[in-house]
DNA sequence: AATAAGTTCAAACGACCGTTTAAATCGTGG
DNA sequence: CCACGATTTAAACGGTCGTTTGAACTTATT
């Protein structure tokens, strides 16, 4: 799972061959037929092994906010990102999460779906309950627009291209400011800006 | 080129297979060796033919923003996003870009250099001038923010999981209204919410 | 020590991959 | 009409893919 991990990670599902897992792992390619059934169980396996935990502890601090009677937008992004960057496993579970929200391969979207539906469903609805007479359906946008934001930054694709700092503490108190001030309402349009258009 | 690219969005790299190409758009496998050299050679061009378009609107609305100088954070923003939801191509391109943007294959490494870096430099800097006194690494991680919001949210990997009406016209004003109030800095962090850390 | 279950092993399966080849076909200017 | 370059074609190349097989090996129980 170890080895799985690492090449999924760095090459997508399509890069986790099962020859190049029985290498790095030193065990035998059918291995991974016998212990997880097929490639898909054991990418199952390798994301609920470390998503699984995070999504808890996400829950868990959603319901701590919810008991203090706090539910600004803050403390509820402050639960939803928090156990992405601290956690046991730092960097390889949140480049894992990067890398399966933006796997192309067909397999990944049940997988998906059993690991991340409940706590995004659940966490759509409590962003909600913050922002009264809003519509939804803006809610659930700009939440995939946190979700994007945080998948982009821990995935790293391409560091270079923009030549920031590697992904630090410092990196989630930037992207909970970001995510937080988006999701509040914006400052009115400007004429001058609206010319632009 | 229509086939790769519809083949490239659906199923990344990989799942972009010289047969199936073949297929779809009718004609013989050898035909990709022919005329684009390799699988990267018609990527490249597949890449570059709606990309390269894209980002010379960005870079001429940049400078009209430039020349009538009202350099503030929403325009140069906008003048950003705009050309990737309105153009010729509209909804392939914008796919397009999100896929290219987290594609995990390594071949895609220098074609993002070669299509992306210019524009990101360009952008980044621009943003720099309008934001004095900042340190450039912040400047550049919220960018990647913008960016990162931008391609979850063209790419759309998962949309059911979020409930989220297809991308329209409102995305747009959606997404930018959310980058520029995030890019802007954000109320300071009550007492309350830091206990919640 | 013998038995049985659990695990690992080398080897092979059919399928698909990107690329190449050389012959066949096409389109056009002489 | 013909000749020649441009293009398309069928076929095959070596290679890697995920998965399966049946035998060998380990481990623990009787």
């Amino acid at each position: 799972m170890n080895a799985a991990e690492a090449l999924f990670i760095d090459a997508g599902y399509a890069g986790m061959s099962a020859r190049a897992i029985a290498e790095k792992a030193e065990v035998n390619i059918a291995a991974m037929g016998y212990h997880f059934g097929s490639k898909q169980g054991l990418l199952q396996a390798v994301l609920v092994r470390r998503i699984a935990p995070i999504n808890q502890s996400r829950q868990l601090r959603l319901g701590a906010v919810r008991d203090r009677g706090v539910e600004s937008i803050r403390a509820i992004l402050h639960a939803f990102l928090w156990p992405v960057f601290f956690n046991e496993h730092e960097a390889p579970a949140r480049r894992l999460m990067g890398r399966a929200m933006t796997e192309p391969a067909e397999v990944i979207e049940p997988l998906l779906r059993l690991v991340f539906s409940d706590v995004i469903e659940e966490f759509v609805a409590a962003v909600s309950g913050c922002v009264p007479k809003k519509d939804p359906d803006l809610i659930a946008q700009k939440f995939s627009f946190v979700v994007g934001a945080l998948n982009f930054t821990v995935l790293r694709p391409s560091e270079r291209l923009f030549g920031s700092a590697p992904v630090t503490e410092v990196s989630f108190d930037r992207l909970l400011n970001f995510c937080v001030a988006g999701f509040q309402d914006g400052p009115p349009v400007t004429v001058v800006d609206k010319d632009l258009s």
